[in-house]
DNA sequence: CTGAAAGCGCTTACAG
DNA sequence: CTGAAAGCGCTTACAG
């Protein structure tokens, strides 16, 4: 491997104009500089990032926190991520934290974070007070997205999960619906995960404004997956009289319901409406009500504004990106049959 | 941050000590090996990741570079292997190749990865002649899985694509068809994608050995993507008589053919058919049959094929690993309507 | 605008 | 089993 050495002497420099000129330091002359891009141009050199990491301090990598990369919305936040990162020259350290709860502790420790990354991105993911207090005390820069831990000093982007649930909720009111059930997330797995108690909150305000009061028998809990979505669905109708519409927290627990409903025999919409929340990339191949978020919009507004304190900038945005949702009509939701 | 040193001194050992006491190395007494985990744990010690790799000379970071985290497969190889790598204590340095050509020539770049990990996963990521020959004369470790390149000397995981659609098709077949269309991924986008073409190619061998002569306006290319399939179906409608089955060369596709079809007023699979090949987690779901292959025990073995030579010890498994199929029958397929 | 020198925080022969 | 010292390949004040 060609080193920083063999620049130097090949372009009749020092080491430390070599480093100035390849990272584009504005003191360094034009013909030096043309001549340390040459000289590293034709031995194929690149610097060694430990060397880089240990001298300056940086690490030039940004680490990412998904609870699940399969998970659409997960998956695409993380896709759109990478692409801006990748622009501005960083890294992307992927933690996925899957199911283990060992697995997160052992990740969100401090001295694992700070010296891997420059800089955190937090999707979905809750902190305890403990992890809470040794992020703040790091200083590390970050952002939060989607809904999950508000670490002070740190910008978000999420969507307002209490509204998108009042519009899915309200669109089967406006329907004619009377018993409506929610597909929950298990908000006693995942620490004050805020995403399933907004949007809980969002069904349960809907109701109440249309003068419905919300029925526990109608509120089941369950896994963000299709397979929770579907199990959920048998769990409500293992309860006795099915609802007339269900609104799922997710377009995957949407799909499940669906799937699972036709195999009761009961027809989406004509016996049952539902209504999920995402628009997932097959949300239109299935036929899924639902109100989308916009997911990639999510991970390139957070890179960025990551991006700008690392390089020194201002902030360019607000400290709190709220992006909108809109209602997307497909064909699983209708009116009650005795509506 | 606390250093080594400060480890040393809390220990009363030099620093070399410490490290190898950290490091779990043989050669340190036990009294001395506890007296050091002891002083690390008081002052919450974790070596810098930077100056392990400089000194080191290892990375202790796996790179895995796949063309896109949002599709099912890549997303489920992803996460099944970062669970196997973290466990091991190895980082994940997510390359998503995306749309962009530059994007993938840059990334891989020798000095590039050779610099940044120890070893490298390579999932359905074709290579150029001149980038084979940089990883080869690299001589870093890696493995290759689905189809892609055929990197010499490194392990590979992957299905029989050409058995598997054979499959596929043979289903198709067996139920009565004549007219069966194939949705066939875009061999000319990326170069040497072996997957596309064996997965044509075994729809065409299981066609001729039904004595049925392939019909190049029954095989249609599109993006391996749920628009993909959409697009490739109308494309396939407009060309006149639709044919009476489609084989999707990805569950993704497939599903999009579904849509398609019913949008047009088809039923599946009353009208048309509809097979793909994945076992994607929404397959259920939607009814759609499919030839499984299991994408998870993909990244898992993957993983642990890199694990073995970077920890010294010779490959436990042999260096070729054919994972199985099976077909699974839901839905979407039946006889054709005058068969 | 450029260079000599120190230093980043570890690991690794080499000795003992 | 342990330590002193060199070295990994850069970047960064400090001088000039």
């Amino acid at each position: 491997m060609t080193k920083i050495d063999d620049v130097a002497r090949l372009a009749r420099v020092s080491t430390a104009t070599v480093s100035r000129a390849l990272r584009g330091l504005p003191t360094v002359s034009e013909s030096t500089r043309a001549r340390v891009l040459a000289a590293a141009e034709q031995l194929g050199y690149t610097a060694s990032p430990s060397a880089s990491r240990l001298a300056g301090g940086r690490t030039g990598t940004i680490a990412v926190v998904v609870p699940q990369i399969t998970r659409w919305f997960f998956g695409t936040v993380v896709d759109a991520a990478e692409e801006t990162l990748r622009e501005a020259g960083y890294d992307l350290l992927l933690y996925n934290l899957g199911d283990q709860e060992s697995n997160r502790r052992q990740l969100l420790h401090a001295s694992n974070l700070q010296k891997r990354a420059d800089a955190l991105m937090l999707v979905s993911t809750p902190l305890s007070e403990a992890e809470l207090a040794t992020i703040a005390q790091l200083r590390l820069p970050g952002v939060t997205v989607s809904s999950g831990a508000a670490v002070p000093g740190w910008p978000s982007v999420r969507i307002d999960d209490v509204g998108a649930a009042r519009a899915a909720t309200a669109h089967l009111l406006s329907l004619g619906h009377h018993r409506i059930a929610h597909l929950a997330g298990d908000a006693s797995a995942e620490l004050s995960f805020t995403t399933h108690i907004d949007r809980r909150l969002g069904y349960q305000q809907a109701l109440l404004a249309a003068g419905q009061k919300p029925d526990p028998r109608l509120d089941v809990e369950a896994q963000f997956t299709v397979d929770g979505g579907s199990q959920a669905t048998l769990d409500l109708l293992s309860r006795g009289e099915p609802p007339t519409a269900i609104f799922a927290a997710c377009d995957e627990m949407a799909m499940g319901a669906m799937s699972t409903l036709r195999s009761a025999g009961l027809r989406v919409p004509q016996d049952v409406s539902v209504i999920g929340l995402d628009d997932h990339d097959l949300a239109a191949a299935v036929g899924l009500t639902t109100v989308a978020q916009p997911a990639a919009t999510h991970g390139r507004l957070a890179a960025g504004l990551l991006l700008d304190p690392l390089a020194g900038r201002p902030r360019a945005t607000s400290a709190s990106i709220i992006l909108p949702t809109r209602l997307v009509v497909r064909e699983s939701t209708g009116p009650p049959r005795s509506g």
